[in-house]
DNA sequence: AACACGATTTCG
DNA sequence: GAAATCGTGTTT
């Protein structure tokens, strides 16, 4: 995927990685292709339960870059989350990849493709060891209400901005 | 410098 | 249903 791409409305980018391959190169020099199956957006400033709501941070500083970037973070003090950069600068927004094929559930995912901190930053459309190819195309699509982000508060907890693959 | 709290998973 | 476990943002 190119630029263009992930520099859309975050609303647009999140859907549209489902059923596309997340492709990953490990150290050894192996090579794995991931189907993406389930995505959440995260919105701007405004949207409470996006990291960047705090505003400019050390942490939420790669969100506010152009699309295509990785924001990589760690919570409940064991998991990494992979997150994809959507937008143009100065647009914090970004999708959390919730799972593929192979691993369902976030923090599965980054721990069987051996992601952590060393990702903060990585660019997806200029790396050698991960980015995002062509996949299956135009899925059915399904949205609900993103997970474990009550304490946002309304409308934010509600929004239906959690999409899966419909089997 | 100290503190409270998660965009989760696993096990009983 | 509760524990595991630590970086981040907020408060002192």
């Amino acid at each position: 995927m190119d630029r263009e791409f992930f520099c859309r409305d975050v609303l647009d980018v999140a859907p549209a990685l489902l059923g596309r391959k997340l492709i990953r190169v490990f150290p050894d020099g192996s090579t794995g292709a991931y189907l993406i199956t389930e995505t959440e957006a995260y919105r701007g400033q405004e949207d409470k339960a996006c990291h960047a709501s705090k505003g400019y941070t050390p942490r939420t500083e790669v969100m506010f870059r152009e699309g295509g970037h990785v924001y990589m973070y760690l919570i409940y003090g064991m998991y990494w989350m992979l997150n994809i950069v959507a937008g143009p600068v100065d647009v914090p927004q970004a999708v959390l990849v919730r799972g593929i094929a192979e691993a369902s559930g976030p923090g599965r995912l980054t721990r069987l493709l051996k992601l952590d901190r060393g990702f903060y930053g990585e660019d997806l459309v200029n790396s050698g060891r991960i980015w995002v190819e062509e996949g299956i195309r135009s899925p059915e699509i399904e949205s609900t209400p993103r997970i474990g982000i009550d304490y946002a508060g309304n409308p934010w907890k509600d929004l239906p901005w959690r999409f899966l693959i419909k089997l």
